[in-house]
DNA sequence: TCCTTCGCATACTGTCGGTATGTGAAAAGT
DNA sequence: ACTTTTCACATACCGACAGTATGCGAAGGA
């Protein structure tokens, strides 16, 4: 085993367990200890990786950015003949889906904003599914489908809506819960249609 | 100065300053002797009134979330002529401009959540304006003014999509977002309702 | 006036994030 | 082939901070 690929597979087992662990006791209830123990190094492994707690939490936060990124677009390249409307549905449903998983929801949504600061949440949001939303609303104005406006705020409007959907989701247990707020949802996105 | 006036005193001037710099630095960010010092105190007076650093925070979110929900009941009152659909308008738009200050944006919506946990925090902005706000969904779907539907899920994209608007509103400086906000927003309002 | 209560201070401990330094093996140079 | 350098990690330590145990002095009741 090579020295770099030595390197890699620690660094991806500390993620492994850094994301575990965060998922489940959340930022504060996690020692860096014990994440290290966890994947069988010490904590001079980790802070040779990572520069400190909050950076080994940002990079599992854009990890999973990054998979509820790509479950947003995989949903909507999977009907390439559908309209950006039904797109963009599609790709909110996908989003609200993924979002309720417990490691999204504990790390991206619940411990997030705290740790790092909205803005460098923000910032990775938008680069993971903000983006994709916002081009999504671009094109539907574009075409005339919703009123003209900035989509900025209207796109926040969105994604704060399904954050807080997939919260209330992921806490209570009648399976009828996600139709009831997805059709909600719908309902508000029907809403901003021109007829 | 009788000794259950001390009490007080001390008490809401803990408060005062743990709110003061809860609301600048953080929950992360500021120290129990930190606290304790700018109050004029020492820590041990602090675990005299408060049980842990986490109960103290709980205390000063309560605070907060009871004067945004009193910002939100007292805009529906002032206005006592206009009809259930105007109360629900107004009542959001209090919430949009009261959420928008510093000591709410961290406090209850970045540290909020995290701190306590997603129930404890679900359940304090329940009883602070989360209630008023389901109130006036059910009174809209009990005279048709909207659809007929749970209104708890609706009620959570409301308050998520506000929430996360009012984010976005502190972090920019336009003057002009906070009326493309509310834009947005009323027109998704607008779309809920039955023609 | 004595005794109890209690609001708060003082002093201490354990945990944890972070740092400084050591070490042995892999890679590079000669 | 031998030396030197690099580097992935371990070990040992420090400071900060949440939390606790205890002491004290004044208020309030008996």
């Amino acid at each position: 085993m090579t020295r770099i690929e030595q390197r890699e597979q620690t660094r991806r087992a500390l993620l492994r367990e850094a994301r575990r662990l965060f998922a489940t006791l959340g930022y504060g209830g996690v020692g860096l200890d014990q994440i290290a123990s966890a994947t069988g190094v010490t904590k001079g492994a980790l802070y040779h990786h990572f520069t400190s707690k909050a950076d080994l939490f940002g990079v599992v936060l854009a990890q999973v950015q990054a998979e509820v990124g790509d479950a947003v677009a995989a949903a909507a390249v999977a009907e390439p003949e559908a309209d950006h409307w039904d797109q963009l549905r599609t790709g909110c449903r996908a989003f609200l889906v993924a979002s309720t998983h417990p490691d999204v929801r504990q790390i991206m949504l619940i411990d997030g904003p705290a740790v790092l600061g909205w803005a460098q949440w923000r910032a990775l949001d938008e680069a993971a599914s903000g983006r994709h939303l916002e081009e999504a609303l671009i094109s539907l104005v574009a075409e005339g489908t919703i009123d003209q406006q900035p989509v900025t705020p209207l796109g926040r409007l969105l994604s704060g809506a399904m954050n807080e959907a997939a919260l209330w989701l992921a806490e209570s247990s009648r399976p009828s819960d996600l139709d009831d707020a997805w059709a909600a949802f719908d309902r508000m996105l029907e809403g901003l249609r021109i007829p």
